[in-house]
DNA sequence: CGCTTGCCTGGAGTGCGCTCCAACTCTCTA
DNA sequence: TAGAGAGTTGGAGCGCACTCCAGGCAAGCG
């Protein structure tokens, strides 16, 4: 815990811009610093894991969860496709192509650009709506800045 | 339902620029022509209702509600606030100030301009996301461009 | 040695936003 | 007059994404 005292607590803005906690080799956190780094509570990990969103997740002689750089890097993403509005369905989806390896690239890929449609879809439909917001936040800002002058 | 056949299903674009199916004075729907004409479901309509999400809506002698343009605009309003993913428990409050009248102008404007900040902050937060997809996609097409030629 | 802390598990519970069910009424058409 | 079709109600059920609980184990500390 001491070791991550420091480090960001939220998900990471991007996928290269934080560096691991620990250096390649000594990178074995327990599940408390990955909650507290990822900001995912540990009863999300083990959910995760549960139902496949997890890559195996090595575990100490007592049976313990040590999870490396790599698992990381893998909530980093999963974290960035959450912010997405991904269905943890397509998600688990996803890690199962990836844990088919590299024969699923394409499929990947497609799973992926039909996302990124459907977030382009969202980015416009929420720009259109503000401009409904504007107009009423205009009405109402009107409304009692006239009669009163407040 | 015949009267409304040629209009639109969807959930109007603009709180505006979709006339209403009947003019003033014979607006008088059932709850079956709003549900197409909405896109919600009649279960949708009565729960609304149910919650305080909807102004009291007319009842016919027997019973059967009536709904009139009015209610036609406040759906149209609501469901551009559910598509901005503001929380029905907000649409609720934001109905109580409307049906407290024009005292309440100020709150409206304030409930209303803080949801738009945090419409502006998830349009940004998509936006941002969007570079990470783009990223992973462009690895996922070279991958299988170049080893293959496909 | 006991206590605390942190982890383990399977399974139950929660909050949201609907969605549907059972049992009923009313109106219209054949 | 019978049946279809659309409406009514209160309340139960569902899918999603967690969130928590009970009961237990292992390590470290005074």
């Amino acid at each position: 815990m001491t070791v991550l005292e420091t480090m960001p607590t939220a998900l990471s803005l991007c996928l290269t811009d934080v560096p691991h906690p620990r250096p390649a080799g000594q990178d074995h956190y327990t599940i408390g610093e990955v909650a507290e780094h990822t900001g995912l509570s540990a009863h999300t990990l083990r959910w995760y894991e549960r139902i496949g969103l997890m890559p195996h997740v090595d575990r100490n002689h007592t049976g313990q969860r040590r999870f490396t750089n790599r698992d990381l890097d893998w909530l980093a993403l999963v974290g960035k496709l959450r912010l997405t509005g991904m269905p943890v369905a397509d998600m688990v989806r996803y890690a199962e192509l990836v844990r088919q390896g590299d024969s699923t690239y394409r499929a990947r890929e497609e799973l992926l650009t039909a996302h990124r449609e459907v977030v382009r879809q969202r980015i416009e439909e929420l720009r259109s709506t503000l401009d409904v917001l504007d107009y009423k936040i205009d009405i109402y800002a009107g409304a009692h800045a006239a009669p009163e002058g407040v």
